[in-house]
DNA sequence: CTTTGTGCAAACGATTTGCAGGATG
DNA sequence: CATCCTGCAAATCGTTTGCACAAAG
C-alpha cells in the first residue's frame, strides 16, 4: 500500500497514487499549507496564492483542499466559529487556541502524555482524541480579534 | 457579586443580574437546551419549541442564545462542521463525538484525570483546556450521518 | 483523445441585521 | 411609558454546485 509522505514532493506520488490528477493547483495550495503554521483559512490560502501567481479561484482551493484531505495530505481545523482553517501537519497534535488574536498554534503530541480511552462512560468506544487548549499566546500584542 | 446557577429558575435571577429581560423566549430556549443532553443546534431547538408552543422565529432562538451565552447559562460547541450546537452544561467537561451518527455525549472532567498547562511550547500562557474524543457511540445502530 | 480539474457565476444554508410592532420592567 | 425584545424578511458570508473550457494522463 502507498503511505502518505510528508514533504512538497509527497503530493506527487500520493495524489498519483489514489488516481487523481496532479494539477499546479494542487500543489500550490499543498505547498502554501506546509510553508506556513497559522492553520489559514481558504480565504488568506487564495490571498497567498494570488499575490504570487494570479491563477486561482476561491472553488479551486475549497476543491484543491478536499483532494488533498482525501488522501490524507491534509486536515480541517474546527477550533473558530464560522470558518474552517486547514492543516499540512497531519500527525496527531494537539492544538492552542488565542484568545486575543485568534491564533491556532501547535502542540506536540506528546505534550500531555498519553490518555487511556480503554474506560469511557456507557458503551462509548473512543479511537481518537485531542486537546485543545485556550489561553493568550504572547506573539500577539493582544490587537487582532 | 451574581454566580450564575443551574436550574431552571437561574435564567430569571441570572438575566435580571445582568439587566437583561426574562423573555418567554428566554425561558423557554433555556429550558429546552437543560432538557436535553443532545447538544442540539438551533434548528433542531426551534422545531422542539414550536412542536409545544408555535410562538418563536428562528430569528429569537439566535437571539436568546446570545443572551444566554453572554449571561453564562449556555455554551456553544464546535464540532460539527457548518453547524454550532449547543449545551446547558457549562461546568468544563470534555466531549465525545461519534464518527457514526454525529451524537455528541459528554464525558465527565475527571476522565483524564488534571492535565498540566504549567509547561507550555514558546510563551503560550493557557488557561482553559478541553478534551475531544471521537469514536462510535453504540447507542446509535449507525444508520444515521 | 478521454477524463478529470479549473474558474466563473449562480445556488445554498447557516447566521446576522434592519426595522415595525409588542412586551418587559 | 421608555426601552428592550420579538419576528419577519432581506442581507451576509462561508461553502457548494453547474457548466463550458482547459489541462492531465
Amino acid at each position: 500500500m502507498v503511505q502518505a509522505r510528508v514533504g512538497a514532493e509527497a503530493v506527487v506520488q500520493t495524489l498519483k497514487a489514489r488516481g487523481l490528477r496532479v494539477t499546479p493547483q494542487r500543489c500550490a495550495v499543498y505547498a502554501n499549507l506546509l510553508r506556513r503554521t497559522d492553520h489559514p483559512t481558504v480565504e488568506q490560502i487564495l490571498n497567498d496564492l494570488n499575490r504570487e501567481l494570479p491563477v486561482s479561484s476561491k472553488a479551486t482551493v475549497y476543491s484543491s483542499l478536499q483532494a488533498l484531505r482525501d488522501v490524507g495530505l491534509v486536515r480541517e481545523v474546527l477550533l473558530q466559529e464560522g470558518v474552517s482553517r486547514y492543516d499540512a501537519k497531519v500527525e496527531p497534535h494537539h492544538h492552542f487556541l488565542c484568545d486575543r488574536c485568534g491564533a491556532i498554534h501547535d502542540l506536540p503530541w506528546a505534550q500531555f502524555g498519553e490518555l487511556s480511552l480503554s474506560v469511557l462512560p456507557q458503551g462509548l468506544r473512543g479511537v481518537a482524541y485531542e486537546v485543545t487548549v485556550r489561553g493568550t499566546c504572547g506573539d500577539c500584542g493582544g490587537m487582532e480579534a
